[in-house]
DNA sequence: GTTTATGCAAATTCTTTGCAATACT
DNA sequence: AGTATTGCAAAGAATTTGCATAAAC
């Protein structure tokens, strides 16, 4: 059952330790990209450093990326794209100001931007902010944790 | 000297107070964003709180915008736009993850997404990371502050 | 048996806040 | 006088790290 989350990790050369599985797991359950603490909630079993070590060898390996939404804490998302060695995943995110969620605007294409001369882009964050439909109808659900 | 300056706090509907001037300045004069740790380098004079109370109150009142680049402050710029209650100032930034700084990319235009039904834009956080040109010429300078 | 991973507690960093003192009107 | 602003010190929150234990190879 974990197979396939195995199988992504040795590709992207990481050990699949518990750890490391559990995390990767929640993020892939999880529809919407993960702040650290969130992934503490769900990982009872697991320790906050080892949450974080395993965060950061994900980064490193470009296995995931980090949404910075403006919210206090970093959420991470598991790569499309598991093949580049940049994190070449150009999706929008949408910050709800009002319940602090995250959401993958899948269907907002990102276009592409042409850097000035000389720079090298490794990655890219865009960050829409504002009102989510549930918010604005005033049903919003209760607000996410950080 | 400062004239400027009041004038632009004012037409924010904010009192124009020593501390506050100074950090307008502060932005003002710097071709950059900056951290709240960076203006507290340039205003000795001013306190850490004081300063961070006036980029609060700056932020409400739209004449500065807050920047998510990644590194673990936030960095704050004027708004260029000095007439809208949303921050529709909608340029780029480019975060070099050697040196840490960021760069306005002032050049770069920001085509304007379709949001998808529903969803009340605020404002726009578009980030740029790689390396830039001093850091691939390996000739970086100091590395900023954060 | 050596290397790697994990848990716990403490440290670090960035930012905000309570409260008293000061300045403004 | 009364309100708003500032400084200082402390609190708060998110994340990382040192070190000892435990697991893996």
């Amino acid at each position: 059952m974990n197979d396939h989350i195995i199988s992504l990790l040795e590709a992207h050369d990481i050990k699949p330790t518990g750890n490391r599985i559990a995390v990767a797991r929640a993020l892939d359950d999880s529809g919407v990209p993960l702040s650290l603490r969130e992934i503490e909630e769900t990982l009872v079993t697991y320790d906050r450093s080892s949450i974080s070590r395993a965060l950061a060898i994900f980064r490193e390996h470009h296995l995931v990326h980090a949404i910075e939404d403006g919210s206090d804490s970093v959420r991470y998302e598991l790569c499309r794209s598991h093949t580049a060695d940049t994190d070449s995943d150009l999706h929008a995110h949408f910050y709800c100001e009002r319940c602090h969620r995250t959401i993958c605007l899948d269907g907002v294409a990102l276009p592409s931007v042409p850097l000035p001369d000389g720079y090298r882009m490794t990655s890219l964050n865009y960050i829409i902010k504002g009102i989510c439909p549930a918010c604005r109808r005033g049903q919003q659900a209760e607000p996410a944790l950080q």
